[in-house]
RNA sequence: GGUCCGUUCGUCUAGGGGUUAGGACGCCAGGUUUUCAUCCUGGUAACAGGGGUUCGAUUCCCCUACGGACUACCA
């Protein structure tokens, strides 16, 4: 291969970018980055009713997070630019000119009602109304009108678009890296609309133009684009251009039921269908984000890099690095694939274990701040140390380790059933008694002396330490007490056994 | 409805004419933790169905079923 790789990720800023689109880029990257290549991204805004504002920068932030930004795209010009079709408009127009004048497509000046009309008529016989080669001559176009009229009609300025003329009768070989090859008949293709009456092109039209403008070389897309792919090619063949490869990626599915994954079953089942949250302009409704969410970006690449491809081994884990030197498109699945939100959660798990105490202390403090709480660096840090196993979100420190912060406010009934004897009471008074008198507070000079104390009384261990536990922590859960006790120091560890004897 | 694409444990998947069909998530059990979680060990569980081809098919071919995408002057 001689011509540098250079793939692009072209999405329409209709709304926040969902982790399929997320997905679609991650791959688009990968290979880029694996052959050495470029990954432009491209503003696909020829539909002006769809714009939503803040969408393109939704986008660009998410891809930035993401660990997989742009090498090239609006706002890093490479001499391809500009990157957003509505500022390339003027470019569109020639293109489709040309294919009038070479006799690939022709004017169409059908009104969007009348072809309503045809639909709904055909939809009652129980057929499909296709706009091509069987019917054109009977509807109103340059084929089927003569030039005077046609010139006629151009000249009243009457609306019209320009479609593609579609061949009547070919088969047509078409390629996919991951599907391998397939075949079309061109008797079933519609005549696509390739230049609006409002002046933009259509997505079919713009699409090829600048993928071919920008040097294109490979398109990874969506599995929706594939019955398009006939259409892509011959357009291609028209401009005499040559074709880039093609790789059609599966859809991500629900995790229960049929169809596609949607806003609303992230909604449903409590898990983030989008990389960033995204605050809906119109009705400032809010959708998760797996940022907000605590989600690591590497928990969530690498999650979204094994929906739907495995490089062939055991190994699952792996990083940005590692997946650009592997990753190939070939092994990309068919099939769709349900998303498992669990699975996600343990390549979280995973992620957060592997980063280094200082790093989660920094988050954890800031977490802490915007509760209000102001506690000393090295004292987060020894809860981080405390705690660090048996977190999946740094927000999970707070929920396991808010016992250091706070006395408990609420004893959990099944534990205090299970712990909290008749003459518990009586015990705990006098390890009261034992702690006050306890002057090196440390973990484990604080572990000596009760187990020594445990000893001499000659009862279980259980029959002291479940009920301590309710005491400092209000539940049979959470890190070691002694740890516990010390942390909290002496002061606070007696006045919260005195607590709950007085409330038990 | 039409066109195209697909189908291995519940889920993500490896494999590929002869395998005890492998791994991961989940789930279950045991161990560690005098709690809970983590962690460790083990277990559960799959080639959609029917025809071919073949000595042999989960693997190749065909049909059926099921799933999905598309079927706009949306992308």
């Amino acid at each position: 291969m001689s011509s540098k790789v250079r793939v692009r990720f072209a999405p329409s800023p209709t709304g926040p970018l969902h982790i399929g689109g997320v997905r679609t880029a991650l791959y688009n990257y990968l290979f880029a980055k694996k052959h050495g290549g470029d990954f432009v991204l491209r503003i696909e805004d020829t539909d002006q009713n769809r714009y939503v504002e803040g969408a393109e920068e939704y986008i660009i932030q998410s891809l930035n997070w993401c660990g997989i930004p742009f090498d090239e795209g609006p706002g890093k010009e490479k001499g391809f630019g500009p990157y957003r079709q509505s500022e390339r408009k003027d470019l569109y127009k020639d293109y489709a000119q040309q294919l009038v004048n070479s006799g690939n497509a022709y004017y169409a000046f059908d009104t969007a009602d009348a072809l309503d009309e045809h639909r709904k008529d055909h939809e009652k016989k129980g057929k499909t109304f296709i706009y091509n080669w069987h019917n054109r001559l009977k509807l109103q176009n340059s084929l089927s009108l003569t030039e005077e009229q046609v010139q006629e009609k151009l000249n009243a300025e009457e609306p019209y678009v320009i479609r593609f003329k579609s061949p009547e009768d070919e088969i047509l070989k078409l390629n996919d890296l991951i599907r391998g090859e397939m075949e079309i008949d061109t008797k079933i293709l519609d005549d696509k609309v390739l230049f609006k009456s409002d002046g933009m092109p259509t997505y079919h039209l713009a699409n090829i133009v600048d993928d071919h403008l920008m040097e294109i070389t490979h398109v990874i897309r969506g599995e929706e684009w594939l019955p398009s792919l006939a259409l892509h090619y011959l357009l291609y063949r028209s401009f005499n251009w040559k074709a880039p490869e093609f790789a059609h990626l599966p859809l991500i599915l629900k995790p229960q039921g049929k169809g596609k994954l949607s806003k609303r079953d992230g909604e449903k089942m409590g898990f983030p269908v989008f990389p960033l949250e995204w605050k809906d302009p119109k009705n400032n409704e809010i959708s998760a984000g797996y940022r907000e969410s605590g989600y690591y970006p590497e928990a969530v690449v690498n999650m979204l890099a094994f929906l739907g491809w495995n490089p062939g081994t055991e190994q699952e884990i792996f990083s940005i690095e590692e997946l650009m030197e592997v990753f190939e498109l070939e092994k990309v699945h068919k099939s769709g694939a349900k998303f498992d939100p669990e699975k996600t959660k343990w390549f979280q798990q995973h992620y957060i274990q592997e980063k280094d105490n200082q790093k989660l202390t920094e988050d954890f403090s800031e977490f802490l701040s915007d509760k209000g709480i102001e506690a000393d660096k090295s004292k987060v840090l020894e809860i981080v140390d405390l705690l660090k196993e048996r977190v999946v979100f740094v927000a999970d420190f707070w929920k396991e380790g808010s016992l250091f912060f706070i006395s408990p406010t609420s004893y959990e009934p099944k534990d205090v059933k299970k712990a909290w004897k008749e003459d518990t009471s009586e015990l705990m008074q006098e390890l009261k008694t034992v702690l006050q008198n306890t002057e090196d507070f440390s973990q484990s000079n604080l572990e000596t002396t009760v187990k020594n104390w445990i000893k001499s009384k000659e009862i279980g261990f259980g029959k002291v330490m479940m009920p301590l536990r309710i005491a400092l922590v209000g539940a049979l859960q959470g890190p070691d007490l002694y740890a516990i006790a010390a942390f909290i120091g002496k002061n606070e560890t007696v006045h919260r056994i005195q607590k709950a004897i007085n409330t038990l």
